[in-house]
DNA sequence: GACAATGTTACAGT
DNA sequence: CACTGTAACATTGT
């Protein structure tokens, strides 16, 4: 599922088959999806894929930019040549090309029917937005208008980049809701959703409810590093395939093979033994260890 | 049929 | 205005 981990491969993707590429046409079969006008981002090269927390931007010569968010259910798939004019950091769960294993069952046949937007590329390539849900949007602007979007306008720190510790603690001591929404809090931190906050609550024993008030500073030391080990795990591993999130080619992550917390209601703790409980919390499944993360 | 699903986002209430 | 919590968006699967 998009989180950080996800779209960051997804951005390792596009950045490898995309850059110094043109776009010829879009075919777009859902208006709905897309703001701003198409044309201005054909027949200019890709420039650059950037990422900020959950979105995602393709940035053309000509100073226009494609932002992108796929929310829950939307893909990226890139079909085409696999030339690559740079190259991707090892160890980020892209599977390099020949040995790619397509997940026909997430992907299917391309365009399909939840294919809403079509790039046709210069080198007789293909990009695919898919979304069931069509929560997503893709929006064409000038480049310098990128960071006044709404979504990227008020978006937090970096979780793997430029959050610092006494950052976290501050953000952390200001906020009054448990902290698990904190942590899901997009004006907040960038990029953590459910699945890794629940992992990261876990693996730092603090209960999902708890108030950030109430943290010692070594247990908000403990969590920083929790956050940063699970959303680095996550890339390794190539993120969570849980539901419909497949790489830039279609191939599917395996941190949901690895999954500690999430989704493992009734299952004992991999710790203790205890059984794992499941509450609802901020709107969205929570799970913990009720005796490893405590509440009180 | 009811319910839940990776995420924002608009809105109501304090 | 700032903050917090809840429902809504649309579709699919259990």
């Amino acid at each position: 599922m998009p989180e950080l981990p996800e779209v960051e491969t997804i951005r390792l993707g596009l950045q490898k088959y995309l850059v110094g590429h043109v776009i010829e046409s879009i075919d777009i079969r859902l208006p709905k999806m897309v703001s701003g006008e198409a044309k201005r981002v054909k027949d200019t090269k890709v420039q650059a894929i950037r990422r900020y927390g959950k979105g995602l931007v393709i940035d053309f010569a000509n100073n226009y930019s494609i932002a992108i968010h796929i929310k829950m259910t939307g893909q990226l798939i890139y079909q085409g040549p696999r030339s690559s004019l740079r190259p991707v950091p090892s160890g980020t769960g892209l599977r390099s090309s020949g040995q790619a294993k397509v997940s026909r069952e997430k992907v299917g046949n391309l365009p399909g029917p939840h294919t809403h937007v079509i790039f046709r590329l210069n080198n007789n390539s293909f990009l695919y937005y898919n979304d069931i849900r069509q929560f997503g949007w893709i929006k064409i602007v000038p480049t310098n208008d990128v960071s006044s979007l709404p979504f990227f306008k008020d978006l937090g720190p970096e979780p793997l980049s430029n959050l610092t510790i006494d950052q976290f603690s501050s953000i952390v001591k200001a906020v009054k809701s448990p902290i698990k929404p904190l942590l899901m809090d997009q004006k907040k931190i960038a990029g953590i959703g459910n699945i890794y906050a629940n992992e990261a609550l876990y693996l730092a024993k603090i209960h999902p409810k708890r108030q950030p008030s109430s943290l010692s500073d070594p247990e908000i030391k403990t969590l920083f590093d929790a956050i940063e080990n699970v959303l680095k795990k996550a890339l390794e591993t190539g993120g969570s395939s849980e539901w419909q999130y497949v790489n830039a080619l279609g191939q599917e992550g395996s941190y949901q093979k690895i999954f500690q917390i999430y989704g493992q209601v009734g299952k004992k703790c991999k710790i203790c033994g205890a059984t794992i409980q499941k509450i609802t919390l901020g709107g969205r499944g929570t799970f913990f260890c009720p005796a490893c993360q405590r509440l009180a």
